[in-house]
DNA sequence: AGTATAAATGAGTCAAGTTCATTTTTGTCA
DNA sequence: TGACAAAAATGAACTTGACTCATTTATACT
């Protein structure tokens, strides 16, 4: 008999290779990297210790295949809401809930991934580098794309903009986490952090409305500009 | 003979405590927190392993010395910097260089502290939260002179703006950590970043110099306000 | 000097990640 | 269908390293 059910090898391998990284979130969740232990997964997996290290090399490998998952979930959640919308307004604001909201979800997965980010020497070379490389590239595209259209400022690199909004964020996160660890992470609070921080991001990156198409937007946009110059002349007289 | 040398038994600990203190922090930078050993903390110190145990609870304890020690300078040296200015803007602008500095300086350090404040659990009880407290204080007295000024919005709330101030550098150490692990952190380098970070800051603080004590500095302060009215609603107008 | 208390020691214990010789399962071919 | 080779799985044994504790050494006080 070549196959006593119908399942192939290989999808025989995967389905166990799934259900091994699904013990292994659990585990981690339940119990952080340290207190996790490979019997433990091995256990909910249905499968004997041993077994684990034909699918993964070591513990942090078991780990790094948790993290991965969950950056394609963010990243997968990201591109779609940004494709939903099509202002550069609306799409950051989205990234910033999206973010919020799924850190918050499932902070337990991020403060595992989060000592990876800090091992300077091999960052770069590891798994993780990929998947924020991933992540990061959705919002460096609406950016991007905002500073062609020509509503936000292009005189500062990408990579600050970047630092400034995912380092708002994640901070704004783990305050949220510090001030209250049992919280559900409730919709209208997000929205309202969202929007807060989306009050800071916006005067930081220079972020105005797309200039309409209409024959009069383009003096409309020119008598704000022109306001605006005076308004920065005269703070500056101020001084 | 009560004393064997010049030295009271009290001091005498002290001395052996910061010794095991420097060897932990000269061990934990070289081989992070999983890599150290015991062992090798007890060969540095000269003393027996059991011996640390007399000192310090577990190797967790162990490392949480070493990361208060450098709170110890990271909070010292902000507060000193922040009493030699004046201006709000300037006093953030060092506030924002002192940090990059430091944590780049001594990145090996933050990022031994890192997984500590993940620990959504039990942060809040932990020493390290105590560390952090002291540490923004220095920030939020800063921020708080400058909205009792006026010189900067008053309308978010203080946590959002040390999200805003610690996440966009503590992001920003990050991504010059993941670029070049090797990296000397030189000064004219930080000091360029701690300007373009500013010029995102200031913006979403709304951060402008103070008012003069002159007497027509309030109608200017009116006029220019006025202004930035109507240029609001333009913007909205442009939507 | 004698003694009680504090401090230090390091061999032994224990827990947990990893390895590997052995066993079981699977797919193929006569 | 039954032998057989390759793949997959197993779990007991090994290893490492944090932590303990019975014993020894140093200190201070009478």
């Amino acid at each position: 008999m070549p196959n006593s059910n119908n399942k192939t090898r290989r999808e025989r391998l995967e389905e166990r290779e799934e259900a091994i990284i699904a013990a292994a979130h659990d585990e981690f969740v339940e119990s952080g990297f340290d207190g996790a232990k490979i019997a433990g997964i091995a256990r909910r997996a249905g499968v004997a210790e041993g077994t684990l290290y034909l699918y993964f090399k070591n513990k942090s490998a078991l780990l790094g295949a948790v993290v991965g998952a969950f950056y394609e979930r963010l990243t997968a959640g990201a591109a779609e809401g940004v494709a939903r919308q099509e202002a550069t307004e609306e799409r950051l604001a989205f990234l910033a809930r999206h973010h919020l909201h799924s850190c918050l979800q499932e902070w337990a997965i991020l403060a595992l991934a989060m000592p990876a980010l800090y091992q300077a020497g091999n960052y770069r070379s590891s798994e993780y580098f990929g998947f924020n490389r991933n992540y990061v590239a959705v919002f460096d595209s609406v950016v991007r794309e905002g500073i062609a259209r020509g509503e936000i400022r292009k005189d500062l690199p990408l990579h600050l903009m970047r630092d400034l909004f995912y380092g708002t964020l994640e901070h704004s996160v783990r305050t949220i986490m510090a001030r209250e660890p049992s919280a559900p992470p409730r919709q209208t609070e997000i929205r309202l952090l969202a929007e807060h921080i989306m009050d800071m991001v916006r005067p930081a990156y220079s972020l105005r409305p797309r200039p309409s198409p209409a024959t009069d937007s383009a003096a409309l946009h020119d008598i704000t500009r022109r306001l605006e110059d005076a308004v920065s002349r005269l703070e500056n007289v101020t001084d």
